[in-house]
RNA sequence: GGAGGGUUAGCCUAAUUGGUAAGGCAGCGGUCUUGAAAACCGCCGGGCUUACGCCCUUGGGGGUUCGAGUCCCUCACCCUCCGCCA
């Protein structure tokens, strides 16, 4: 959420930033109703100030014995008059939130100017392709072959987008987990927590999927409940209505979830495989800072992620997102990309963002200065560190032989019991 | 699922029959001190205001009332007991 001060100071810097996401989103309007609520509360506050002092006059008057009927006829004029405005305060408060929450961050300076994904900037780039003597098999092919996932089985239990994983591919699924949450945690300094997997709606509101974005969510119809689609809305809210200490920032959490994602307006995409998905495993990083350290945060939480590729030995790539790729919440964000030889084409691994004040505003997690003053909005900020599954897409691309044997990355060996090379089964 | 008890500011704790949130700790600033502690003074939830001051704030929402921490309804969470359960 955009603080309405700075919308009330900055209409003219506010609206030509959030034009380069395409649109206004209804500053103009948002303006009218906070000069309206102000005319109005200024109304209400004044005859509060006279209720307040003639009621403390009538206990008085009372105290002693004394009639108060008068007084007490007139008050009954005053809050009428009262309620009836604080109605109408409500409703133009409520009004202005609602089209608050509607309306997306605002990008950072920084963030290159453009229209879509062909707009973003590619950072740096790491390693090179490899290159095969042979046309490499996409993963579908592989993991059938191998006998590691089989898609038609999941789709007989869950319908299409859904992934049955099994024997090594089962084995390296829960070993990408565990190596990556002990890179995070034993070298990066994250501190590992594993939250519940469906939360309140109001979470999803403090992380900024709700009220936008009900479509891409999946909702437990026993309850007002959702599950989550990326551990970002758990781990982001646990520190949602407290205060916290400047001497305890940064906190640095690092997540598994499952992902539960609704897809929805991306039919007849990537219906097959592990790319797109209703459930996909994920590790996420979380990091709450001051507004002074939020960007070397993003830099460190980016490098974080990026880690994980290295290790693994994949080619990959880092781009900035343009201004109108840039999802709602975000500030400024980092995709990173990994190298898909059947496609010869990059495929998003990881989204690294800030948010700055945006989630902790919407959530109310605020910190108290070094010193004493004023509590402040924290800056939040995630990514994720990685997907597995599309993890587990670019090992079996990169990695295969010309036989359909897959080699394992040595780092995921202790993992998987010193497992060298996934092979067909006789 | 059933019964009962609770939620007051960062933390802890008060508030006669309803009369407009009292105090302590922690923290910050100051006096004093070689320095520190102690003691003393001030600040110490949010908003508006140049200022004086005003409004809001007792878990959330609603109601009764001139006036609600206090009475009523409702929701959430915590604790205890019973039932059920991996």
């Amino acid at each position: 959420m955009l603080d309405i001060k700075y919308i009330r100071e900055n209409p003219e810097d506010v609206k030509k930033r959030l034009l380069t996401r395409g649109d206004t989103f209804g500053i103009d309007k948002v303006r009218e109703l906070d000069e309206k609520r102000r005319a109005l509360i200024k109304e209400t506050e004044s005859l509060k100030e006279e209720r307040n002092r003639v009621s403390r006059e009538i206990g008085k008057l009372k105290k002693e014995g004394k009639p108060a009927e008068t007084l007490i006829k007139q008050m009954q004029q005053v809050a009428a008059r009262i309620k009836r405005l604080d109605d109408e305060v409500a409703r133009c408060e409520e009004a202005l939130h609602s089209l608050l929450l509607e309306i997306p961050n605002l990008p950072h300076p920084d963030v290159p100017v453009g229209k879509d994904a062909t707009e973003n900037v590619v950072v740096r780039t790491h390693g090179e392709p490899p290159e095969f003597g042979f046309t490499p098999r996409e993963h579908v092919a592989l993991g059938e072959m191998l006998d590691i996932i089989d898609f038609e089985r999941a789709s007989k239990l869950s319908g299409a987008r859904f992934s049955l994983m099994k024997r090594e591919g089962a084995l390296l699924e829960r070993a990408l987990i565990n190596f990556m949450l002990d890179l995070h945690t034993s070298e990066h300094g994250y501190t590992e927590v594993f939250p519940p997997f469906m939360t309140r709606s109001d979470t999803f509101v403090g992380t900024g999927q709700l009220p936008k974005f009900k479509e891409d969510l999946f909702k437990i119809e026993a309850m007002e409940y959702y599950l989550v689609p990326t551990a970002e809305v758990p781990v982001t809210n646990i520190h949602r209505e407290e205060i916290l200490r400047e001497e305890e920032l940064p906190i640095l959490y690092t997540a598994y979830t499952p992902c539960f994602r609704r897809e929805a307006g991306s039919y007849g995409k990537e219906t097959k495989g592990l790319i797109r998905v209703h459930q996909f495993n994920k590790v996420e990083l979380v990091k709450f800072t001051t507004p002074e350290s939020s960007y070397e945060e993003l830099e460190s939480l980016t490098s974080n992620a990026e880690e994980v590729l290295k290790r693994l030995g994949l080619h990959y790539r880092v781009v900035a997102l343009c201004t109108g790729d840039l999802g709602f919440s975000a500030a400024k964000t980092y995709d990173i990309e990994v190298w898909l030889p059947s496609q010869g084409r990059y495929m998003e691994i990881s989204s690294c963002s800030n948010f700055e004040d945006f989630q902790a505003r919407r959530a109310n997690i605020k910190y108290r200065p070094k010193g004493g003053g004023k509590p402040r909005f924290v800056h939040t900020l995630n990514g994720s560190g990685l997907a597995v599954g599309r993890t587990i897409v670019a090992i079996l691309e990169n990695f295969q032989t010309e036989d359909g044997s897959v080699i394992v990355p040595e780092v995921l060996r202790p993992y998987m019991r010193g497992l060298e090379k996934i092979e067909k089964k006789g």
